[in-house]
DNA sequence: TTTGTTTCCATTTCATGCAATCTTAGCACG
DNA sequence: CGTGCTAAGATTGCATGAAATGGAAACAAA
């Protein structure tokens, strides 16, 4: 039954698991995520589950009140832009930072991301797809030497995700354009261009922001 | 024995009690944290400790291993370094917001925050003026209006607040010309000029970051 | 000495029971 | 019809024992 993916420890494998409910939409925004619940369809006890929902707590992806329990989020609108807009002012200030100092190494990790992508594209495998974008700005945020800040840009990343899934029901693989801007970025990148590569940076995440909106059967909106 | 602050839960009480050892430095960069013994002298069972340290974990001040423990982080110098540039960018950012649409009720908190601050200025109250500085920024973050930017905001200075704890040994509250700079910020958020507010928010956290060292004695550097 | 192996101990991780707390439903009252 | 109260049920918060894990010490072999 635990299978997808590594994990050191239960709770680990629960906060993944929960993740992987939330992306594949078997959780909905505002749901309840009672302990005992979650611990036995898992099949771990309460103590581990607590922990994966404090975790995902900290990341904003579940609200947590204490003595009455964990919801997942539901971010409104205006939450979502503010998460878009920190999340540029991040992605860009890293991307110049890495356009300085990427090795040929780390622009190669960033082409196998842009190959991987284009094969979720066409197994149009959603999760897996997420998974790939994700792994690409994580390699650019690395690229930046600035270790904090790429701790910050996977925590915007994780919201931000998430954000889509919940705010996008016609997300559309098919007509996303994410991979020749891609593209386009690993070139300003080898280039060694921080304003190019800020720039392209800049528009592919306005682009990919620009056609959210509110879910439809959401009763808070 | 649990009088310092407010929490609602124990695990918010050693969290806090936490943070205040740190701050008041009786816990050691690098030194080991041992769910037991923290049990033991704060008189609540292991459950409430690994919340609280996997919390300040989360903040990247304390780092956990897997199967083996927590320890007090021992930031590098490039660390805080790296720290002090993000902490620039959110805040110039934040501040830059907030010029835009400051009201005067918050004006008004951020005067008292500065009064604050003078009052342990001048009784020479290291940890109470720590607090009111973070306060005086975190106001700051909050009228940018981006709540998600306020957290980060605030995460940051919880890190960096606490590198300052580490590395300036020296640390001179007497020295400290924060109060006069923080007025100067005020000054210019009321005439909701953005490029004055970030020009001096910038030009304080430079000054305030010039003057750290590494440790003396760590063993790391 | 160095390297490898085994045992033991410190520590974390997890499960579980109980107490504390919140939520909800039902009912009385204005 | 709405508001406030009460009791029952659901859920969290915490303590504690047991299992799992990792690392250090002790020892053996090269």
């Amino acid at each position: 039954m635990r299978e997808p993916r590594f994990y050191t420890t239960s709770a680990d494998y629960v906060y993944q698991d929960l993740r992987h409910r939330i992306i594949t939409k078997q959780l909905k925004p505002g749901q309840r995520l009672p302990e005992v619940n979650i611990a036995v369809q898992m099949g771990v006890s309460r103590t581990p589950v607590r922990e994966a929902l404090r975790r995902l707590a900290s990341e904003g992806l579940v609200s947590i009140i204490p003595n009455s329990g964990a919801r997942l989020a539901s971010p409104t609108q205006k939450e979502m832009e503010n998460a878009y807009v920190l999340r540029e002012h991040l992605e860009c200030l890293a991307i110049r930072l890495a356009a300085e100092r990427i090795t040929e190494r780390q622009l190669r990790r960033l082409e196998d991301s842009v190959l991987e992508e284009e094969r979720a594209f066409y197994e149009k495998n959603m999760e897996l797809y997420l998974e790939v974008n994700e792994n690409f700005h994580r390699a650019i945020a690395e690229a930046s030497g600035n270790r904090i800040l790429a701790e910050y840009v996977e925590n915007i990343l994780a919201r931000t995700n998430v954000y889509i899934v919940f705010y996008d029901p016609f997300y559309n693989i098919e007509t996303n354009p994410s991979i020749p801007q891609h593209r386009a970025i690993i070139g300003a990148l080898s280039e060694k261009s921080p304003e190019k590569a800020e720039a392209l940076m800049r528009e592919h995440l306005r682009f990919s922001m620009e056609d959210l909106q509110a879910p439809k059967d959401n009763p808070e909106f």
